[in-house]
RNA sequence: GUCUUGUUAGCUCAGCUGGUAGAGCACGUCACUUUUAAUGAUGUGGCCGAUGGUUCGAAUCCAUCACAGGACACCA
C-alpha cells in the first residue's frame, strides 16, 4: 500500500481537517510579490530603523517550511523557496480569530508550502525576518520530511529520491545550477565562434564513432533492430562532407557497460567539427574554451579537486611517447620496442593481453604509468595509430596520428584529432575492426559503408573533439561520483518480493 | 565481472560472547509571545533488507539472493 504508513495517514487526516474547515490543501492561488532572497536584500536596512521594523513595508513570500518552533502564542517557522531561507514570526494576535490555535497549531507542519504575508523585522538575536500578518497554505505535504539536523545522508535514497535530497541539501542545487550554466555556457561559446549547433540520430542502425558496447532498441513497424547511439561522430562528419564547416552537437550517448563512480549508461558530452582546421587549432580553442568558462562560472584559476590542486593557467603539451619517460618514469629505450614493453609490464604486475601491438602496448604503458600523474591541464600529443582508428595520420611520420587527450587532475576530459578523410585508408581500417570484432573484440567498430561512401565525396580537412561533460562537471565542482552531478543517476530497480517469486 | 563493507522506527544511528528492540529528531498530548537543531514534561511508533539453515531460542551465527557504498577490472 502507497499510504500506510502511520505518519502519512496521519498527515492526509490533517489535510482532511483543513479541507473541512474550508482551507484547500492544494490551493492554486499564489500571490508571492518577491522571493527571499530579494526580500532579504531590500530590508538589510531594517536593522537600522527604529524598532527594527517596517510596517509600512508589505510582502507576500512562500516557500516550504523548515522549521517548526511553537512558543506558546506565538512561533517561529523557517520558509525556503528556490532562493534561500527566511524566518517568519507567526503570533496569535496578528492572525484571524482562531487560526493560529485551530488551524496553524494543528494542521500545519514542516514540510508543507505556505505563503506568508507581511513586514520586515529584525528579531531579538538580529536575524531579519518577516513578521505575519497572514499564512496561507498552499501544498500538503502527507509525506513527512527527513530528520532536520542530519537531513538525508544515505547516498541510495539521494539518487533514487532527488527531489528529497534537492529538498534537504540545498549545497546539491548548486551543483546541479553548475551544470546547466556549464552547458550554457559550453553553447553560447561555439555559437559565438561560429558554430552551428545540430541534432542528428540517437538511434542508429550501425554503432560507430567509438569503441563501446551498443544498447539495442527495436522499431516494430520497421520489424527491424536499431542501436542506441555511442556516439554522434559519423553524423557530425558527413554534415562536414555536407559543407557545414562548424557544428557541434551537446547530448546524450549511451554505452551498455559497467556503471561506477565515472561510468554511467547515458552521458553527455559535446562534440564538434571544425573544417579546414587542425588538431593545434583545437588545443587553442580549448585553451580559450576554460578561460571562457571560469571566467563565467567565476572559478579560481587554481581548482581544488579533492587532495589535488589544479592549476588551469598552466597548460602544456607532450608526445605521448615523451611522457612516458619523463612523467612515467619509463626507461625510454625500451619504449620503442614490443617485447622490452612485455617484459617492463610484466615485472611490474601489469597483466598483457597476448596479440597487442606497439601502439596499443604503449597505451597501456600510458595507461598504467603517466595518466594519474597529469594533474594540471596536460594535452598528450602524438597518439600511436593503432589505437586511434580515426584519426588523421601525420605526414612525417605514418605510425603516428594528429590527435590529443586533454588529461586534468589525472582524467581524461577531452579526445581530439585531425579526422581522417581519406576514403580508402577509412576503409582499410573499419575493416582492420571488423577483423578484431570476428576475433572476439564486441567493442570493435562495424563496417559503416554510407560512411565511407559520405568520405569518398570529399571531406575538407577537419578538426573535431570530444568532451564528456559529466567529467567536466565533477572537475568543476569537486565531486567525485558521477552521480553526484546526474539529477536521475542510473539504478537498479528494487525488486519486490512478489516480482521475484514469480521469476523463479 | 571480482573483492569488500553496509541494510534495525519516516530520518540519523546504538544494539557486547545468541535470551524476544533502544536513543535523538519527527509525530501525539500539556506548558511557554523573540526562538535558532528552541526548551521542559509525557506518550505513540518496528516482519531488525528477503529466503532458507543451525539452535530450546536468531537483529545477533551460517548459506543464498536483492539493493547500495568503496576498491579493482573494462571503458568516456
Amino acid at each position: 500500500m502507497v499510504f500506510e504508513n502511520k505518519f502519512v495517514q496521519q498527515r492526509i487526516e490533517k489535510a482532511q481537517l483543513l479541507k473541512d474547515a474550508g482551507f484547500n490543501p492544494y490551493s492554486n492561488e499564489c500571490k508571492r510579490n518577491t522571493t527571499i532572497d530579494k526580500f532579504l536584500n531590500v530590508n538589510s536596512d531594517i536593522n537600522n530603523k527604529e524598532n527594527k521594523r517596517d510596517e509600512n513595508r508589505h510582502y507576500i513570500v512562500s516557500g516550504r517550511i523548515k522549521f517548526f518552533r511553537i512558543m506558546g502564542k506565538a512561533s517561529f517557522i523557517k520558509i525556503e523557496d528556490e532562493s534561500g531561507m527566511l524566518q517568519a514570526y507567526i503570533a496569535r494576535d496578528n492572525l484571524p480569530e482562531g487560526f493560529y490555535n485551530n488551524t496553524f497549531k494543528k494542521n500545519i507542519e514542516v514540510g508543507d508550502i505556505v505563503e506568508i504575508e507581511g513586514y520586515p523585522f529584525v528579531t531579538g538575536k538580529g536575524e531579519l525576518s518577516i513578521h505575519a500578518t497572514a499564512l496561507r497554505l498552499l501544498t500538503k505535504a502527507i509525506a513527512p520530511l527527513p530528520e532536520k539536523f542530519h537531513g538525508v545522508t544515505d547516498k541510495e535514497i539521494r539518487y533514487r529520491k532527488r527531489y528529497l535530497d534537492l529538498i534537504m541539501n540545498s549545497e546539491v542545487r548548486k551543483t546541479f545550477q553548475t551544470r546547466s550554466k556549464v552547458i550554457s555556457l559550453t553553447r553560447r561559446f561555439f555559437e559565438d565562434k561560429g558554430f552551428l549547433e545540430v541534432e542528428t540520430p540517437m538511434m542508429h542502425p550501425i554503432a560507430g564513432g567509438a569503441n563501446a558496447k551498443p544498447f539495442v532498441t527495436h522499431h516494430n513497424a520497421l520489424g527491424i533492430d536499431r542501436f542506441l547511439r555511442i556516439a554522434p561522430e559519423l553524423y557530425l562528419k558527413r554534415l562536414i562532407v555536407g559543407g557545414f564547416e562548424a557544428v557541434f552537437e551537446i547530448n546524450r550517448n549511451f554505452r551498455n557497460e559497467g556503471m561506477d563512480a565515472t561510468h554511467n549508461p547515458e552521458f553527455t558530452s559535446i562534440e564538434f567539427y571544425w573544417a579546414y582546421k587542425t588538431y593545434k587549432d583545437l588545443i587553442e580553442i580549448t585553451k580559450e574554451y576554460f578561460q571562457y568558462l571560469f571566467e563565467h562560472l567565476n572559478l579560481p584559476t587554481i581548482l581544488p579537486y579533492g587532495d589535488m590542486e589544479v592549476n588551469f593557467e598552466n597548460f602544456t603539451e607532450l608526445p605521448l611517447i615523451e611522457s612516458l619517460t619523463t612523467v612515467g618514469g619509463i626507461p625510454s629505450e625500451l619504449c620503442n620496442d614490443k617485447d622490452s614493453i612485455i617484459a617492463y609490464l610484466k615485472s611490474k604486475n601489469i597483466a598483457v593481453k597476448p596479440g597487442m601491438n606497439l601502439g596499443q602496448l604503449q597505451g597501456e604503458l600510458f595507461d598504467e604509468f603517466v595518466e594519474e600523474k597529469l594533474i594540471n591541464p596536460t594535452f598528450i600529443t602524438e597518439y600511436p595509430v593503432e589505437i586511434s582508428p580515426l584519426a588523421r595520420r601525420s605526414d612525417k611520420n605514418p605510425a603516428i596520428t594528429e590527435r590529443f587527450e586533454l588529461f586534468i587532475a589525472g582524467r581524461e576530459i577531452a579526445n581530439a584529432f585531425s579526422e581522417l578523410n581519406d576514403p580508402i585508408d577509412q576503409y582499410e581500417r573499419f575493416k582492420d575492426q571488423v577483423d578484431a570484432k570476428d576475433a572476439g573484440d564486441d567493442e570493435a567498430h562495424e563496417m559503416d559503408e554510407d560512411f565511407i561512401d559520405a568520405l569518398s565525396y570529399g571531406m575538407a580537412p577537419t578538426a573535431g573533439q570530444g568532451i564528456g561533460i559529466d567529467r567536466l562537471v565533477m572537475l568543476l565542482t569537486n565531486e567525485h561520483s558521477i552521480r553526484d552531478v546526474l539529477l536521475f543517476p542510473a539504478m537498479k530497480p528494487i525488486h519486490h518480493e512478489a516480482k521475484t517469486t514469480e521469476e523463479e
